[in-house]
Order: C-alpha cells, then structure tokens, then sequence
DNA sequence: AGATAATTAGAAATAGATTCTATTTAGAGC
DNA sequence: GCTCTAAATAGAATCTATTTCTAATTATCT
C-alpha cells in the first residue's frame, strides 16, 4: 500500500496525517468511524483534530480504495479495499469485519429497471449483514 | 388501506396522529422525511409536536406497511409499501419515487457467504438509485 | 530557500434526532 | 356512557455526530 501515491492520484497533498489516516485504515480488517480513527491518531500526533479526520475521510473515500460502510445507524464508517473490480461487502454485525463478495447481479437490475420501469439506473447499494465464520461460532452476539 | 387495522397489528392506540401519518404516507408516491410528513400535518392539526412524528414513525416502521429508506445522506425517509413479499425498491434520485424490484438475488448470496465464506447472513440491504422513467425524459437533474 | 495554495487546529455552529416531564387521551371494563 | 389506567402527546430541552469558520501552518512547486 503505497500511501503516498494513492494520496497524488487524488491530486491531494500528502500530509503525514492524510497518510497515517490511510495507513491506519489499511491495516485493519474492520470499518472504523472517524472517532476510532481519531484515537488512533492522538497516538502518533499530539496534535490532531477531529474535523482534520472527517475532512480526510470523505476525501479520501473520492479514491478507489476508501469505501464508506453505509450503516443503519446512519453513522460514517470507512473501510480499506483495494479491490478494484466492482464489488460488495459481507459485514460481520459482531466484529465488524468486512469482506468481498463476488455476486452482484448488476445485469439483472440493469435489466429490470430499464425493461419494466423505463427508467435508468445510476448507482445501487448493496450490502450483506450477517455473522462471519468466527462470530457465528461464538454465541453472544452484539450488534 | 385500512389504517386501524394496521396499527392495532402492530399493538399500538389508534390515535389520530398516528393514522393520519399513516394515511400521508399511503396516499404518496414518494418517500417522506420526518420534517415534511411534520408540515403536511400541521394542516390537520393545530397541535402537533414533531417528536410525536419521529416516535410514531419509527413504530409504524416495525410493520409491514412502512419501509425506512436507507439513503446515502444519512436523514431519514419512510415509505408506504403494500407487498408484503420480500422486495428490494427502485428510488428515482430526482422526484423520489419508489418503485418495487422483482429481483434481489438472495439465494446467491447466501450460497456465497454460507459457502466460500462459512459466515451467515442477517440480513441485506439492496436498494437501486436512478432515474425513473419520467425524470429520464426530462433533462435538469437535482440530487 | 521562497512563494503560494492547500491543509490544519480549535472553537463554534449546525441540524437532525432524541429525551424528559407534565398533561392529555384511547380504549378496556363496567 | 362513565371511569380508570396505561399509552401517547406537546413543547422545551438536550444530545451528538458532523460541518463550518478563521487564523496559523505546511507541502510542494520553482
């Protein structure tokens, strides 16, 4: 993971704190929200703040690689993915971590809505909420 | 759509406020924010806190009828929804409209989560964005 | 190294949503 | 229809995640 040219692509400077705010993200297996970042930051900088974060992460979430988590709780979540082809994620309610799923089925929607509706789509979400292999072996779940 | 019905399904009084908000979204083709199913109230009632409009939103949502939009900005939105089998809605970014999908796919998905994953799926959210037929027609689009 | 446009800190503001408390009301039982 | 009680409401206050603002700092181009 090259930080440095993720940021230059983005025609963004590359400020220690952008490139740690990527670097944290990128080694994590778990979408963080920007307070968890935050913290994660007054380690390395005594001074940071938090709207330098929120700055960041939206800007950063404009490249390939920074994904927003859309969660029900309508709170701002981000994930590192460097997987470039389109895709979507399988997010653990207990643990938060999130992984690629290959189905999608883009075709099909595309399909309907231009066949039935007449109508033309733009965009779609798609996102899979459940338990992973090691929490649905756990027993105690919190969401 | 019979309004006491539903709410007495659902174990709540059926009061005034709560069936007008009932009957708002039903006579919509479009889904509503707290704040404009507020306004449209006001005209019936001289009194009307919009606390009580969150409150019994969030209640009437618990049902089959009234659907959250899960939608990228983060505000809530609630839409009256008749089809009770599972579905997935078409949201024109322009007027608002929704639409049902037939498709959704999720015997795919969890064949994928359930298989190469060995997690398990909760539930998934899937919601397509775009223009409906009319607003493709026109020309000026206003996210 | 100097210039400059982007970036940042920190305080303040915003706004959607929620909580609280006293008052009102729907609906069950008579 | 009347009474009772738990549920529902109004309105003010609060919460909290997020955003905006301004002056100071910094990355990067030359």
């Amino acid at each position: 993971m090259d930080a440095k040219r993720i940021i230059k692509e983005l025609g963004l400077k590359a400020t220690p704190k952008r490139m740690a705010i990527l670097e944290i993200l990128s080694e994590e297996f778990v979408y963080l929200g920007p307070e968890e970042i935050w913290r994660r930051l007054q380690a390395r900088f005594k001074r940071i703040g938090l709207p330098t974060v929120y700055r960041n992460l939206e800007e950063l979430s404009h490249g390939e690689v920074i994904m927003k988590i859309i969660h029900p709780n309508r709170k701002l979540y981000y994930y590192y993915c460097n997987n470039t082809n389109h895709h979507h994620h399988f997010v653990c309610i207990a643990c938060r971590k999130v992984q690629d799923l290959e189905f999608c089925g883009e075709e099909h929607i595309i399909k309907e809505v231009e066949g039935a509706l007449g109508g033309k789509v733009v965009s779609h979400l798609f996102q899979v909420y459940g338990l992973c292999r090691e929490c649905s072996h756990a027993n105690a779940i919190s969401l």
